[in-house]
DNA sequence: GTAATGACCAATA
DNA sequence: CTATTGGCCATTA
């Protein structure tokens, strides 16, 4: 068995932590990839400066996959845009009838309706870190 | 086997 | 404010 092998059940549970993290997002509210990686601890196999670097996308990915019950809709990039790619216009959508409001720029104020994360004892119960140093998002 | 691409982010210029 | 770049992962062609 090599090494590619056994990092697949890896992936795949991190996919599942994620799709766990995003369905704890309120209607109305929205998270950056970044903010929702940052909870998740470094998984094996993997240094915790490459996990820093690429994070993030894997969090992407996962949206890209996502079951239908997850609301994908409310994870945004860090810049509170919605990252370019098809359906787009219609994830703005499902957004604005969720009561956000967007700027002239198509961006969407992240003080007002970034989501502050799950509780500490949400994410004490599924085994997570507790997300003390936030990125500086505020 | 190689090469291109991706629902990202932080640091610079 | 915008544009560029390094990060060096995983999937797909």
């Amino acid at each position: 068995m090599n090494e590619l092998e056994l990092l697949a059940p890896i992936r795949s549970a991190f996919y599942t932590t994620i799709w766990t993290i995003v369905r704890e997002i309120p209607a109305g509210q929205v998270a950056s990839y970044g903010l929702i990686a940052g909870m998740i601890p470094v998984p094996p196999c993997i240094s915790s400066g490459n996990y820093k670097a690429y994070r993030a996308r894997w969090v992407g990915n996962a949206m890209s996959a996502c079951p239908p019950d997850v609301p994908w809709q409310r994870v945004i990039n860090a810049q509170g845009k919605i990252s370019l790619r098809q359906g787009a216009d219609r994830q703005r959508k499902l957004l604005e009838t969720e009561g956000i409001v967007f700027d002239l720029r198509q961006r969407v104020d992240l003080k007002r309706y970034g989501w502050p994360g799950p509780s500490a004892e949400w994410l004490a119960a599924n085994g997570l870190v507790d997300q003390t140093n936030q990125p500086s998002l505020f």
